[in-house]
DNA sequence: TTGTAAGCGTTATCAA
DNA sequence: TTGATAACGCTTACAA
């Protein structure tokens, strides 16, 4: 049933029809009644394609996410608070919000293009930015809206969001640090994922602010997996002069360097401490709890969306895009709160913990 | 640019050009290699809206999921990897694959009813269904082809793809029977979600044939998190004669079941024996390892997209839907395998962990 | 082998 | 306040 069946139905124009249903003023009070009741009737619904052929928009907003584990910043989980408060955001503007998902299998750019080209979407939002990233240059030269979420060496003056990795590193080099830590490792994702590298140096700053220097050795790179943890945790064993803390790009690692410890017969706070840069649904339920930094996602989805909302609006008003730094709160666990002293000190309470855990 | 344009530049008609892109036969070799040449330079590509509206078909299918973190089935990367191997299946027939999420503030009926009546997608996989999910009813009248990734009560005969729950509860309860146990409880879903029945179905129907009954007590309906998780180990210890073990229909609450539990000074798969439905990113670094149940996400994501196919193809051929009952395997961990002996045993043991029960 | 033109379902312009 | 009609960009039947 389309537009013409309706008008037919009714004996007006489709022209009235379609006024009558978009809400124009320029309608009948009455003829618009008619029209509504019989569109619910009928079970009349505009068609998609035709509305957007006519209007040279879709209505359609492109949340692209790669799918690679490897590569993947986030799980799904993380994603979908994002969307909890994007999505409800972009309805209120009457906009849908589509998830586009590349395979590990695709390469990324030649994806984007081809949902570009197809004029599938009015805007897009990217995730899993990398630190030289061709789908920045290319949206830029598309003119397509969009707003990149992690900052990339790629574009330049395009809107992005993305988390605030120097606050963090700051906040967590000047715990430990005050915990009489010096020799602190990062581990951070083996990928060219961008904030991978950001975070890093955030940590380099924050510790020769502190006249201490990250050596090569120290900077672990490994899947942000759980089973990059259990690596980590090989990795730090490895070391002759082992770090007695630990700084985690990803809450995910955690669980596998946890584990990975305990086989060592080393408990998470006591003989190392851990600090996580994101939070996660088990980042509690970790014994001890974890030490990680919070966010609100969905007020973050939320934000994406406006910056989306100023880049579209922007395009013709000329206004400067949207650059956020979005801030994240410390919440702290028992994965790192213990001070170093003497190396006395250190045994000793490595002894007692030994009572308990690990079963296997 | 538009196919006007680009007909328009090479002198030669827009039907010629729309020919020798869709790779028609009836167009000189020659000229198709200009046509595609040109397109390439000017940077053409058909507008996917213009396409879809002649055509009567969008090429985009459409996989809805709900971000309710309550009901969402699984946790971190289920549904990536299921897109994993569904997304490029789809490639390779031509069809576009994009996520539809249903925010928790939304009513799903009325969102997927909103995605059919514009024809945005040419066919759906609903996931998350429930016991009575009115979606089902509505595709069908609608005549739209899907999906469903779950059994219902709804609906009938149209294609479905779900886990094995009976083999599961099957395999389940006969290995904690062979081990001695008899007072086994089920943690399902707290939601309608259907496969929270389906599971405790299953185990009571396989308890059943061992002439075990399961009561109402044994049932413990919680969210599908950690905290809900956490929730079953504090229900757990309140029951007067405490099961010797649980199946967890989610790893993700075996997350917070052993949290709960460690903080009761007992030891999982020592002191109760636990069994999880499904797998999990971490579940092989809890400590100790669960005995859960795997199966090849990718794979299964597959065979939705050919049920899919099937489906689109079957309308017109009338052929019988698909319908799949997904094998699962299991793993065998350390958080199930103690056997239970004699009563003196048994309440020795349960004497030895009942000093000190639910400290909080 | 190519060009012409109809029509997919809308919305928007303009005249009535 | 309404109706007629012209696009929007594409594919395809039919004519040349």
């Amino acid at each position: 049933v389309n537009i013409h069946d309706l008008a037919r139905h009714l004996n007006v124009s489709i022209g009235t029809v379609s006024r009558a249903l978009n809400g124009r003023s320029d309608v009948n009070a009455e003829t618009r009644q008619r029209v509504l009741e019989a569109a619910e009737k009928l079970g009349y619904s505009p068609n998609q394609s035709g509305r957007s052929l006519r209007q040279g928009a879709t209505g359609i907003i492109g949340f692209m996410i790669t799918t690679n584990r490897e590569r993947a910043a986030k799980g799904e989980a993380f994603f979908m608070s994002v969307f909890e408060g994007l999505q409800p955001f972009l309805a209120e503007r009457g906009l849908d919000l589509v998830v586009l998902l590349c395979s590990a299998a695709q390469d990324p750019f030649a994806y984007l293009r081809r949902v570009v080209e197809r004029r599938i979407a009015d805007g897009m939002i990217i995730a899993e930015t990398q630190r030289i990233d061709p789908r920045i240059d290319y949206l830029i030269t598309r003119k397509l809206p969009f707003v990149a979420f992690g900052r990339s060496l790629s574009g330049g003056d395009h809107p992005w969001l993305d988390l605030d990795f120097e606050g963090v590193a700051e906040q967590s080099i000047d715990r430990l640090t005050r915990l009489g830590h010096k020799r602190i490792a990062i581990a951070t994702a083996s990928s060219e994922i961008n904030y991978g590298y950001l975070f890093v140096e955030a940590c380099r700053a924050a510790l020769r602010r502190r006249k201490i220097a990250l050596t090569d050795e120290l900077v672990i790179r490994e899947p942000l997996t759980e089973a990059g943890g259990s690596r980590v945790g090989e990795r730090l064993m490895e070391m002759h002069d082992r770090p007695t803390a630990v700084l985690l790009v990803d809450n995910k690692m955690a669980t596998g360097l946890y584990h990975n410890l305990y086989e060592s017969n080393l408990v998470p706070g006591r003989d190392i401490a851990i600090i996580v840069f994101d939070d996660g649904p088990q980042a509690q339920y970790l014994s001890p709890a974890l030490t990680c930094f919070r966010v609100s996602l969905t007020d973050l989805g939320r934000k994406l969306g406006e910056t989306l909302i100023g880049a579209i609006e922007g395009t013709a008003s000329g206004a400067r895009p949207q650059q956020t730094i979005w801030p994240m709160e410390m919440a702290i666990g028992k994965s790192d709160g213990f001070r170093l002293r003497g190396l006395s000190d250190r045994s000793a309470s490595r002894a007692e913990t030994h009572r308990r855990l690990k079963p296997k």
